[in-house]
DNA sequence: TGATTTAATCAGTCAGGTCTGTTTTTATTT
DNA sequence: AAATAAAAACAGACCTGACTGATTAAATCA
């Protein structure tokens, strides 16, 4: 930070320094470089020295831009929060706007299950379980979890949108399809997957349509607070 | 091992000596420990120092019962595992053979959560996502697994007795409340909790109803392969 | 040249495993 | 049965190797 302001001294290159640009460079470099190494060593397993060699840096250069571990895997975490939402964002708006109505809620969840289990996704969720034991990390898991839950749910809104007047409704749908398929994600099943899986999402589509029927004095109205 | 064949020449204590039994104690004593420091610490936060001196005995006592670190954790694993069906068991079997029907499902219903939320699964789960990136867990856990799979399986044959005869609705009942219970104790719920978890359990106990509702021409048929 | 980025080396800490010594229990001998 | 030998349970010191953070040297760019 605070290195874009002005050097001023030469007008010969662009904007901000060359310096900066470079700098900046192998600090996403080292941070790519981290998220790598949560994802083939998982989060206990990193140290300082296998980021710098992964990265491509010496360990002293990586303490110049990380002055501590801690630093590192602050930085490296809200890094990948940006990245999971990239990913959950991309995901959803690149389902067809042809799709519409049911069919593009369908579509919906499986992005969402794509999301779900990619790489960013399991590394998210290894953080959080490690972070029951580690205050360090759940402070900082804690400030991305709140903006992360805030955009899925804006992200629903407009997804579901001709349903988010829908009031409980709506939260209970939210809830049945973030559980079980978070469910499905954490769980280890071995046998059957990609069966159990299609099933399971095929289920869970026909219960949140019906969770929406406009007949709402079904058995669903009860769970809905109304 | 091979103590408690003839020594025969003295018949007046026990069959098995009290070595054997001193052994076996501060073994369970050992394991107590390590499971305990599981809960607290983390796994991957577990030392073997921890260990010993949790259980109260030196380094070197430990390290004669558990000649190395990956012996007493596969030991542990196993122990856990022990621990984790006894308390499944207990909480099932605690349900009063007064409750039948739907009340007495519902009941096992919140049995499973009681569990799921316990410290022994919750160290279990740990453990399932540290064998990710950790060979040589994932090879003790793989064992332990299908055995657990197995017993809940049972469990639920037994508990569900009038519906085993149902097949795929069957397995599909037993995914969904697997998946979207799982889901529930593994994600990161911070607001809320309870009142969305109970509304959770009540949604879906009437899923479970309906899955094995006689009419079974309904929307839930086409995902049981029916 | 002067300042900043990168590279290499060093010291401190801590975990796991080996080693040796001590005490307690069991087996053998007379 | 008493003494003794053997084995098992227990305890603590030591060594090695890895990781982190600090310090110092080299290289790069303005």
């Amino acid at each position: 930070m605070a290195k874009n302001d002005t050097q001023g001294s030469n007008g010969d290159s662009d904007d901000i320094s060359w310096q900066a640009q470079k700098s900046a460079m192998t600090r996403d470099r080292i941070l790519d470089a981290a998220i790598n190494c949560f994802v083939e060593l998982g989060y206990t397993n990193v140290t300082t020295a296998r980021v710098a060699s992964s990265a491509g840096v010496s360990r002293g250069a990586m303490l110049h831009h990380f002055p501590s571990k801690t630093e590192l895997i602050q930085a490296a975490v809200e890094y990948l929060h940006d990245k999971l939402l990239e990913d959950y964002t991309e995901r959803v708006n690149s389902i067809p706007k042809s799709l519409q109505g049911a069919e593009r809620r369908r579509a919906g969840l499986d992005a969402y299950w794509e999301h779900l289990i990619g790489d960013l996704f399991v590394v998210y969720h290894e953080l959080c379980v490690a972070s029951r034991t580690d205050p360090e990390l759940r402070a900082i898991l804690e400030n991305s979890q709140q903006l992360f839950e805030q955009h899925v749910r804006e992200s629903n809104e407009h997804l579901f949108d001709e349903w988010i007047d829908r009031g409980d409704r709506f939260l209970l749908a939210m809830d049945v399809t973030k559980f079980m398929m978070e469910g499905m994600a954490a769980g280890q099943l071995a046998t059957n997957r990609d069966e159990r899986v299609g099933r399971m999402l095929s289920y869970l589509a026909d219960r949140l349509e019906e969770i929406f029927e406009e007949g709402g004095d079904s058995a669903v109205s009860r769970h809905s607070g109304g």
